[in-house]
DNA sequence: TAATGCATGTAACGAGTTACATGATTTG
DNA sequence: CAAATCATGTAACTCGTTACATGCATTA
């Protein structure tokens, strides 16, 4: 259940429509919590009606019409109790690894160029997440909030890095008598 | 549509009843591909309907009463070509991450604390997959598929390791002028 | 006015989760 | 023989995905 949270989170920094969120949804917030525009919809349909969030006035109710929201305190409150939640971390899912794991018990066929492919789009990742720190982190003392938003795009940055030099490893040791298994 | 082949992996590596497919998911496959035993015995009726696997003879039809599958040639097929097929990472989906970026929102509140635990559950994780690579893994020569179940172990213990440094890290910088938001 | 793009939705399905039900086997 | 445990399942629900539908605004 955090779909919700996510959207109320995307919210509060600013008030936006479900064409706008579901913009956001494909960077910034997407980085970590991906959602497309028919989830967006339908939770914001759902938010409306418990009272978290509500279309700003003089927003027209009909369809291909515009429409804002903004968050209402029990939206804000309830993000707030979520926030500070214990809640463990999700086992690890991964299909790559799933294939691998495979690939040990009916073949490594073609397995290297996947491996290659799939270093080259975390490199592209990487260097995209780079990029967003030398243009919104320059090399100062945050506040309090920036840091925290620093500290999450850092998560992303050596995630990508882990991913980079794994599947380099990878690719050099399944090289050396690679093919067919 | 990742539980079926992992389930014919499972199979694969040994001919397994539902109970023993649960347990083995709770451990080995399951450090990246986590089931319920619900999923598995839905599945493991799809898969036998579809021909990809079926039980092993002199196994009783009948409810609480053991039953064994064994995969088809049908089943290796499929699970062979489903592992040479390209497949896209999934994008990251991180509770934690959006926490931290709800907690610029609406308060760091009790954050600290949660980094803590989850610091401490990572390295008990890490602790586990080191334990299993001193195991299973001594410093020897591999044959192929002991290799690549070697570096998908291995993507487990660096990635509990990237785990560990960055909240150790952004333990420190957000503990500095800590607390509220 | 036809086509394109913006914007908001519906419908149907598949996968994962939670709670519960039932039969068989061991053991106190 | 009662209770615990092993083992297989059903049912209901939520979340995410895919495909499609509808209305408004612009512009070629």
């Amino acid at each position: 259940m955090s779909l919700p949270h996510a959207i109320l989170t995307a919210l509060l920094e600013k008030p936006s429509s479900g064409l706008e969120l579901t913009r956001r949804f494909d960077k910034s917030i997407g980085y970590f919590w991906s959602a497309t525009h028919q989830q967006i919809y339908r939770e914001l349909g759902r938010l409306e009606r418990e009272g978290a969030i509500r279309a700003l006035p003089s927003q027209g109710a009909t369809r291909g019409q515009k429409k804002e929201y903004e968050v209402l305190p029990a939206g804000r409150a309830e993000l707030a109790r979520w926030t500070a939640e214990p809640q463990d971390p999700k086992p690890l899912r991964d299909t790559l690894l799933l294939r691998l794991r495979a690939a040990a018990v009916v073949g490594a066929e073609g397995i290297q160029e996947e491996l290659r492919r799939h270093l080259d789009l975390h490199r592209r990742q990487l260097a995209e997440y780079e990029e967003i720190e030398r243009r919104d982190f320059p090399p100062e003392k945050d506040a309090v909030e920036d840091r925290l938003r620093h500290v999450v795009l850092r998560a992303g940055i050596d995630l990508e890095t882990f991913w980079t030099r794994w599947l380099t490893r990878a690719i050099e040791e399944l090289g050396e008598t690679a093919g067919a298994g």
